[in-house]
DNA sequence: CAACGAAGGTTTAATACTAAACTTTCTTCA
DNA sequence: TGAAGAAAGTTTAGTATTAAACCTTCGTTG
């Protein structure tokens, strides 16, 4: 038999922690709807989203090592680096050695493939954004830096 | 040459679309960091994520068809069908047919992994939103029902 | 009622991703 | 210096996921 201050204090419990749910759940479907989306979009360029995220990153500054691309994607080196044996082969990029690092560098295709897709992705998620206005998409992208942020340092 | 009103113009539209940029890769990244320490979190069931969604929306409400769960889930009912296929194997839940449909019902093996892992979840994922005071969950999930419902009617 | 088409489910081929084991190169420190 | 271990990259096996073709069942309508 519970008191009814516990009574309470456990229903809030309760309260605050659907609360958490149903934010998570309702982030995920954004993500998975945008992420199809996008990969509908990238077919126009023969990229998957994995290749058009490579693409993106390794052009942000060239010379980039594979586990740099690794960490900024969020994927094992194990992925990066089939996604670059393909991509080599497909002439989008090259790697180069240096003692046990590569360093990926873009070739002319890819460069191009890279400025002309993604100025058009970005195009589609401001179009997809912009049922939010300038201030709600700030506001978001507060709180979204600050979980981001306690989920790099909180590996719990 | 542009006239100094159009160059403002211009300049603002690039913030605008910078700003959605930033707000979507932020998403994605907090997306994967969950989804990753998730799927962490579910080997202590020998669960894959998908299981755990799986086995979640089924617990629901019993008795769905295969294809309602594909959309719940945002997923091709041919991955449900081949998920259903190894969770009906190792005796997580059974399939009834009825006419061309196939309802889904769990097994007592299936609902009790269900409510353990669920209910750790839960947990968890309160817990890594805890960094968001309730009124900033509450702005944030606000914010995300809005970008989903027009995800949902504006399929461009 | 009979044919057609839509809807639910299954199968198959191709790609993507992880974890883990492995190779090579670098660094450290006893 | 040289052995141990860390760090970068590669490979492999297993699971996930999609798209597309296919089968079955149901509803519609000529």
């Amino acid at each position: 038999m519970v008191t009814d201050t516990t009574q309470l204090q456990s229903e809030r419990l309760q309260d605050s922690r659907n609360l958490a749910v149903l934010t998570w759940v309702r982030l995920m479907r954004v993500y998975h709807k945008v992420d199809r989306r996008t990969a509908e979009e990238m077919k126009h360029w023969k990229l998957s989203v994995s290749r058009f995220d490579v693409l993106n990153h390794a052009g942000v500054r060239e010379g980039r090592t594979q586990q740099e691309l690794a960490d900024a994607l969020l994927v094992t080196k194990g992925n990066i680096c089939q996604l670059l044996d393909g991509m080599e082969a497909d002439g989008l990029l090259r790697r180069r050695r240096s003692g046990r690092t590569n360093h990926i560098y873009l070739t002319d295709e890819g460069r191009a493939l890279r400025e002309a897709s993604l100025a058009r992705h970005e195009e589609r998620i401001a179009q997809e954004m912009s049922v939010l206005s300038s201030d709600e998409q700030q506001t978001l992208l507060t709180l979204l830096r600050k979980l981001d942020r306690s989920l790099s340092n909180d590996p719990a």
